[in-house]
DNA sequence: CCTTAGCACTCTCATACCGCGAGTGCTAAA
DNA sequence: TTTAGCACTCGCGGTATGAGAGTGCTAAGG
């Protein structure tokens, strides 16, 4: 009961997770041996193996199976087993690159790190939008598409943009459409979405008699436009990398007849949690909270339907100004190493990024090792 | 051999689509009779069925199986055999309602066309945005994000715009920056790629003495954000209702082993589809060329991986100007009149909703009837 | 000539059973 | 404490078996 953990036993812990993680089958006593070269022999190792799983790190299926992490296993190797390893030069290069070349164009940024967070991971990935915990309107600018319909771009700070088009009820000239846009954006400027209500509702006098009516529809719409952008970004998860997670041993059924079919319910299930973010939405907000890599796993997950999976995620971005979170989610048995340094070698890489479109402080250009 | 297509062949026919399409199990003399009441017994049926057969519009996987259609069995059906039907009107008021919830946001009315459509043929779908044939330019507008970052937000007509920053070589001034993207609205106004192209190989002189080195800066920028757009415009296929497609029961494996294998690769098989457009590509241009609904039945496709599946498109929008494509796709054992009712209530929609948005000719608003 | 009852035949699907091989847990000895 | 030896467990693939569903054919009847 009250056993301790020796040096041996850390090690063996430690070699079972990898090689499970690198097989995905059950690890038995006389291969560790065999592969590892032990000086002792698989009477040994099956000891030490039961030592393991009564300390609540190991487990077995079924009697005469080979040994399986437990999540408290997988823990304990995150936290004190694994080494911390980057990606290589060659990766780093490479990546950088794929960025390089959508410079400019934010939305690619989101898409391309979904990309290469799964591809790199070989699992899904998740990232959100960068947002600013409240949006601040930088610019409107009106422009005619025909007599009855105008777009309006709004740009936030950041560099974020909406656009939304709208009919007006009287026909406006160009000059007086950048007029006005002119005016409202002087007005609104580096205001907040509750600021600018603020403004319409208690102060709507200050407004009136500058504003006409077209004015304050126009004011109503960048309101709205606000409200609902900001509502959508905060649930937005863009996901990816379906693909690369199903090519995991997971959900590649065996020829056994149960097994395929856990596998097409483990898939089928795998899809809802990627395509709603179902399960997903805890996470969000717990991970802008904090710093650095977090790794949730298995069981220790809120939600029931993440109980075979692990994510590890990162916020990327300026706290405070434009954030979001990006990540790497697969089932327990992960390449948690791998996940986490891709996850950490991908947020900074964002987050630089990011730094250099937004104003704010900049974190210095970060380094190839990080 | 030379059987003829008696009234009544046509009937059972008929019968037969619909009954597994309905059940997707293979359909019986016996269950016919019974099911549907027939005049006579199932063995005259069993004739029946066997001289379709020998006319190449069924099959039977096993001798002791039922009938199911062939992929000329389900065309015929499409083509002279099936009633054609329209939306209920509480549907397509809901789905106006939707659409009308997002007026005005052209990104999203793409989303929920395909959302819609794959809720309502419960299938996937696949849109692809509505683009002209050649972009054309309408505006720029050069908006500082701040000392070293500007943000060019390009306008086309349609209003269809794109987005890019870049970090000019000196600081301008909002003012600036105003002036200059004033005089290269005017100077693009109303151009395609190619004219831009043309223009400041041939014509550069005609430029030159009005721009300096930041112009044509900003005028290449725009060349090459064109270009990109509309390369990766005509590529992009938006596809959704996966989870739609795989509640069919070609996609949940009985208790059988190699079923569920099969179930498995057929999944995997249709992510890589709909994930890459992978098969879905000769289809869009072909789309485009057409008027009125198009259907592509199983092995009429080109590609092979596509065999299994069956395509109902149309396009949507105005031709010659904006225009896109939508469809649904799903197993060849397809609902097919409500996938077509559905695609052609959606692309009307579409069609009108753009229509509003652009300026050219509009069609009239078309009747719930449709 | 078309229809139909009857029946043999085929094939799938589910279940049970068997034997093998992998791997453990335990025991007893070093 | 380690380890060799061994019995025991269990999953897995293969095969046999039986039931059920549905067809194709044949021969009789309208």
């Amino acid at each position: 009961m009250a056993a301790t953990l020796t040096e041996r036993r850390l090690f063996i812990l430690k070699i079972v997770v990898q090689e499970f993680v690198e097989t995905a089958t059950p690890v038995a006593s006389e291969m560790l041996v065999r592969k590892y070269g032990l000086g002792f022999s698989s009477a040994t190792v099956r000891n030490e193996l039961a030592t393991l799983e009564d300390l609540g790190y190991l487990t077995h299926l079924h009697t005469s199976a080979g040994r399986v992490p437990t999540d408290a296993g997988y823990r304990f190797f995150v936290e004190n087993l694994m080494e911390r390893t980057s990606l290589s030069m060659a990766e780093q290069r490479m990546i950088r690159h794929q960025f390089y070349q959508v410079r400019g164009e934010l939305d690619q940024w989101i898409q391309l790190a979904g990309a290469v967070l799964a591809r790199t991971a070989q699992n899904a990935s998740l990232v959100t939008p960068p947002r600013a915990e409240h949006l601040r309107f930088k610019n409107l600018e009106l422009i005619s598409i025909h007599e009855t319909m105008v777009l309006a771009v709004l740009v936030f700070h950041g560099g974020i943009v909406k656009q939304q088009t709208f009919s007006p009820d009287t026909a406006r000239s160009a000059e007086d459409l950048r007029r006005c846009a002119g005016q409202i954006s002087d007005q609104l400027a580096d205001l907040t979405v509750s600021q600018v209500e603020d403004l319409i509702t208690h102060d709507a006098q200050q407004l009136a008699p500058l504003f006409g009516d077209f004015e304050h529809g126009v004011i109503d719409l960048v309101t709205h436009a606000m409200q609902t952008f900001e509502e959508q970004a905060r649930e937005q998860i863009h996901s990816d990398g379906l693909l690369e997670m199903l090519s995991q041993p997971e959900f590649i059924p065996s020829l056994t007849r149960d097994d395929a079919e856990r596998a097409v319910e483990r898939l089928r299930r795998a899809l809802e949690i990627l395509k709603n973010g179902r399960g997903l939405g805890p996470l969000i907000p717990q991970a802008l909270a904090s710093e650095g890599v977090q790794v949730i796993i298995g069981g220790e997950h809120s939600e029931d339907e993440m109980r075979e999976y692990s994510v590890v995620l990162a916020r990327y971005g300026v706290g405070g100004t434009v954030t979001g979170v990006l990540g790497v989610i697969g089932p327990t048995r992960m390449a948690y190493p791998r996940s986490i340094s891709t996850v950490r070698y991908i947020s900074s890489l964002m987050t630089s990024l990011l730094g250099d479109l937004y104003a704010g402080e900049t974190r210095p250009p970060f380094e190839d090792g990080l």
